[in-house]
DNA sequence: CGAATATTGCTGGGGTCTTTACGAATTGTA
DNA sequence: TACAATTCGTAAAGACCCCAGCAATATTCG
């Protein structure tokens, strides 16, 4: 029963799906530009991208200027405004919104600052002051939404639950996905907060080119996120990347060396602490450097069980550590050819904290695409005109 | 140009892909079955199937006694014989060699013992005397060869090279992929032995339910194979799995517990004293208890950094000491236990030591089936009837 | 031997894509 | 301004595929 069995209905899908790809992420488009992206014949091109029109899922852009000999030809765009998704990141410090359109691209975002220490119901509502502000700044509402991501801290179940363990207070016994679920009627889904990141590298970060690519965290946590073959793996019970948890990889006791690194003033705040003894160590400070030097020995012995498991193609470096990635770097790589049988290249992110935020839009947008590219069309939700 | 462009050839061709699929890995079949197999109507059904037959992949099996009532329909058979795909372990002990049809029933199988120091020449003149055997023995010729997998000791590099290291000597010069390839036509692959036992224990293993494997090599050599979602991972450059390799994680001397366990009588030989000291383990000896435990802690530590990266669903236990899985699997599971997150289930290879070449086989068999699913049905290399 | 049953084979209908062809719109040049 | 050149838009014809339904066929059971 389950047998691909195709009949011209299918067919017709699938050249629909073909046209809507070759719209996607370019310039608005000819009719023989479509055909010829997508080997269709000029008449069937015409045909399913005027049926997209009818539907909502694209535009006709008027000619413009246009220079060339002959009849000056319609262009077609997608309508990345059909829908929208939205990708947040509930951190630690801070709670970041970002709402996209169908194409990715970052329409608004909202943030808003809060403690480590606050209980789980406070966070929350946090998430919900955030959610409201970025729909009320861009006109939205929760309608318009066709997917949400929620990144986290700790490993996340298949329930959206983070069972295993977090380091936010009481967070174990609170399920985002279901909170949510009571608002939006858009699917949730609840992803750690590393894993987001890695996703985000490889969508818009320094690893676009990888398909194989292990995510550091380097901050005042240490995490792992994993992309394998372009995918991004949770593992059977949403736990992969969780190397830290092993005792013999050090990775709990590493930021401590920064924290208590010896010579470090009392005026400035455990969160600059790290900051300081890097701007020390760059300026030459003994004590600082070795610091840093103790700090990626014990960094480089989990990524080295990361690099030797999966082989990866790139090592990116993210979390707050990753400004001082000019003195990160260079001794990380080295310790990893010494613990490793092939040296992935090594690359600072660049995405500052917006990282997470970033890789649950993309996320979001998987989700709709999967139902885009799978379940046939769905009816248009778009209004027929923007 | 990439594009999915799809027209009614391209139905065509998929519609035959489904029927090939219904037929394959099914008792011989009648229209009316394929039918609802694919969901095609009965006609559609029919004429593909027809098609097939006159191509060569099909055959009708007559109808045999039929008890019911009614015309008894004609029977439709994948034909498995069609084509044949060889799967060889080169190891350090012995040469397997697995002939299979396209159903991946195993033909014939050929071995010889080698010795662990043999030099690259002989190996390989060992490797094609158990080919050349295989293939005398069955009547087959090289052009009846649709696909090799070759397994080999140590990472393999996209050519087929074993060139970061491998316990056999001289063995990083030599490239088995080149030295068959001149002799047979067939597409050639060379594969490390440990992925290729874990793809085995997926296709006829313990594994068989599981999507996200850890396949352990436990042996006198000590290694891994890894399965996420439910493909074979490689690794960037072919050395996933190699955790190895880390120190920290005490493989590489974790068998010499075993080896060199107090009261080893000095008759046993080397090969043969893990062997001995289970059995001494299973009957009380003190000291064999104590080998086998702190063997089996340091091969735990190896264990839960691939499970803590990887989260996978079960972790076959395979090799050599395999065998004694009885007084290996409880403490692994218990360290593990200590060690991870979350506990994937523990499982014992049953393969014994056909498993690299059997994954040698489903290595060579999606070969085959790659190029049947995607490059449209390929012209009948089979002979019109069997 | 005839009725019941299930399969086989065939024909027409509906649908899709492609090819071919022709009219329409614009540019450049005489 | 008129005309050729070029490219786009669209319509008609042809080929192909899938499906529904019906007649013919082969077998079992009464």
């Amino acid at each position: 029963m389950a047998g691909t069995g195709t009949d011209l209905n299918r067919l017709r899908e699938l050249n629909s799906l073909s046209i809507v790809r070759a719209l996607r992420g370019n310039p608005p488009s000819t009719v023989t530009e479509l055909s010829a992206r997508t080997g269709l014949s000029r008449p069937s091109a015409d045909v399913m991208v005027k049926a997209l029109v009818a539907d909502g899922w694209a535009t006709v852009v008027e000619p413009a200027a246009n220079s060339v000999v002959g009849r000056p030809a319609r262009r077609y765009q997608f309508r990345a405004d059909a829908g929208h998704v939205l990708g947040i990141d509930v951190g630690g410090h801070k709670i970041l919104a970002m709402l996209a359109d169908l194409d990715g691209t970052v329409v608004h975002s909202t943030r808003v600052a809060v403690t480590p220490d606050a209980d789980p119901a406070s966070r929350l509502a946090a998430m919900d002051t955030v959610i409201a502000n970025c729909l009320a700044e861009t006109g939205f509402s929760g309608d318009d939404l066709w997917a949400i991501t929620v990144g986290v801290t700790g490993p996340v179940d298949e329930t959206g639950r983070t069972t295993l363990f977090t380091p936010l207070p009481g967070w174990t016994s609170v399920n985002p996905a279901e909170h949510l679920a009571a608002r939006f009627d858009a699917p949730i889904r609840v992803e750690n907060d590393c894993k987001l990141a890695a996703v985000a590298e490889r969508w818009h970060g320094v690893a676009q080119d990888a398909d194989d690519i292990v995510y550091l965290l380097a901050g005042i946590r240490t995490g792992a996120g994993l992309i394998i073959d372009g995918t991004l793996r949770r593992g059977y019970g949403g736990a992969a990347g969780e190397i830290g948890a092993l005792r013999q990889v050090r990775w709990l006791g590493a930021p401590a060396h920064l924290q208590n690194c010896p010579g470090l003033p009392e005026s400035v705040a455990p969160d600059d602490a790290a900051a300081w003894v890097f701007s020390a160590a760059r300026d030459g400070d003994k004590a600082a450097k070795a610091a840093v030097r103790r700090y990626v020995r014990d960094l480089a012995v989990g990524a080295a069980a990361l690099v030797l498991t999966l082989d990866p193609h790139v090592v990116v470096v993210g979390g707050g550590y990753s400004r001082s990635a000019d003195i990160i770097l260079e001794p990380l790589e080295r310790e990893l050819q010494r613990l490793c049988l092939r040296v992935p290249e090594i690359r600072a992110s660049t995405l500052a904290d917006e990282g997470v935020a970033l890789g649950a839009l993309r996320l979001a947008l998987d989700e709709v695409d999967a139902r885009l590219f799978t379940t046939s069309l769905p009816a248009p939700l778009a209004p027929p005109a923007g």
